[in-house]
RNA sequence: GCAUGGGUGGUCGAGCGGUCAAAGGCAACGGGCUGUAAACCCGUCGGAUUAAUUUCCUACGUAGGUUCAAAUCCUACCCCAUGCACCA
């Protein structure tokens, strides 16, 4: 690949490049010397589940490591024992080291899907910040002035709206800034809400007489909501642990103009493939439902297998396109005896309490082997017999209908997507 | 330290003596329409209890008090924000 080719390679779906010219110049200088970028990435110590939306910077960072670059992925533990960045005022329990090291290690098992191990350094921050004294904070802060960082719009936003800001979060940038100079970054990749953290880096570096690194940003990625940025406390997000089968659903619930946007940021189709899917779909010739189910299976690929793709599809068509059973549902053991439905419900955990488990009824929310259950006072019997059970569905008012089946088993479903499998304990 | 404003359900936010399990929004959940699209529409949304919107319990920062009756009034305390003062 020529430099240019790199650039635009590397510049795809990201938002803003700081600079272009200093890319150049590193990328040329790179290939001239032999020498490797140094590419930074830095993570909270505190989540260590990432889900797909972590993934799109990710990917860059990948795309730099394809290219013989060393990918660094800097856990952020000292920063992550200092506060809260987000602005609220909870602070943070410090972890242990133990804990650290736990999620580290959960953070390795999931980058490494798609990051290469042997071309990663997994650094941590307490490195050089626990050995970093008061005079040496001091210093750091020195180099920055309060104007610069009251810039930040979250800051001036919240001084505008006299919302509180506490004086440990106007230090965050620096010390996440500082991790450049520890590290001597080339390159720093981030979301676009890390702008200014990352270019705090680039003025420290300068201060510090380094060169500046370059800032590559990568846009946040809605969730499934189509709205709000993908995060797990949103409970909109895809985790990239998530099975395929879950996978599959949470992207086909994703609307079809963000679907675009998965593909850019998610796949390794290039802009004229994506284009061209688009064309297809916005012109009638495709119906989106069909496009969507290829992103699926591209993003499933890339954390499961092909044949783990190919089952998820054939999964979903048997249960929701033709309204199937699915193929494996959990079970739950039960004494023989009689139980009230919404009892039977709460102890099975498929609903919160007697309360929610009778609202489902009304809401006609629970089907029992497939028939709606509508009686809130219905009441099951699992009677031992021998091999089987007898089951005795009744109900104590008078318009409600009693029937008695032999089975070994009763089938909850709750909603569209919940299963169950109620099996008398022998 | 002083002054002012404030602490309400998962969240935001009304209520300011009874009609308050507490308006409204958001989130969530169930149903409908569909392509499990999105959007939209309908319903639910503290818990237990009941044939029932029946009865009861818990909840409006904490602890007391006034009252037949308090989220609402009073007292003390705790916490938060803003302003003032102070300022190496």
């Amino acid at each position: 690949m020529t430099i240019d080719e790199q650039i635009s390679h590397l510049k795809k779906g990201t938002v803003d490049c700081i600079r272009e010219e200093d890319l150049r110049k590193k990328l040329e200088n790179s290939a001239k010397i032999g020498k490797p970028l140094r590419v930074k990435f830095g993570a909270d110590p505190t989540a260590p589940d990432i889900h797909i939306g972590h993934t799109v910077v990710i990917r860059k960072l990948k795309a730099f490591q394809d290219l013989g670059h060393t990918a660094i992925f800097l856990i952020g533990d000292f920063t992550g024992m200092i506060g809260d960045p987000t602005g609220k005022s909870a602070t943070r329990p410090p972890l242990s080291h133990e804990e650290i090291v736990a999620n580290a290690d959960t953070y390795k098992a999931q980058i490494f899907k798609l990051l290469d191990p042997d071309k990663t350094e997994i650094r941590f921050n307490s490195e050089w910040f626990d050995r970093f004294g008061a005079a040496d904070f001091i210093k750091l802060a020195s180099h920055t002035t309060v104007k610069q960082i009251l810039e930040r719009d979250d800051f001036e936003k919240r001084m505008q709206a006299q919302k509180p800001i506490a004086l440990h979060e106007l230090l965050y940038p620096l010390v996440q800034g500082y991790d450049s100079v520890a590290l001597d970054a080339d390159i720093e990749l981030g979301g676009t809400d890390q702008k200014f953290n990352l270019l705090v880096g680039r003025n420290l570096q300068r201060e510090y007489a380094q060169e500046p690194q370059v800032v590559l940003t990568t846009p946040l990625l809605e969730g499934l909501d189509g709205v709000q940025k993908m995060s797990k406390s949103l409970d909109n997000y895809i985790g990239i642990t998530d099975a395929p089968n879950e996978m599959f659903g949470k992207i086909m619930s994703v609307s079809d103009d963000l679907m675009w946007k998965y593909f850019e940021l998610l796949t390794d189709l290039n802009v004229d493939e994506i284009n061209a899917l688009r064309f297809r779909c916005e012109s009638g010739a495709e119906n989106p439902r069909n496009t969507k189910v290829e992103l699926a299976k591209h993003i499933i690929k890339d954390f499961h297998s092909a044949t783990d793709a190919q089952n998820a599809e054939v999964e979903f068509n048997r249960r929701f396109v033709k309204k199937e059973i699915p193929d494996e549902i959990e079970e739950f053991l039960i004494a023989s005896g009689n139980y009230k439905l919404v009892d039977l419900l709460v102890n099975t955990n498929l609903a919160a309490s007697k309360a929610e488990a009778k609202r489902l009824i009304e809401q006609g929310g629970i089907k029992i082997n497939g028939e709606k259950a509508t009686n809130t006072n219905a009441e099951i019997d699992f009677v031992k017999d021998s091999s089987s059970f007898l089951i005795n569905v009744n109900s104590r008012s008078s318009n409600g209908q009693a029937e008695q089946f032999l089975a070994d088993n009763i089938l909850f479903q709750v909603g569209k997507r919940k299963f169950l499998r109620v099996k008398g304990k022998a």
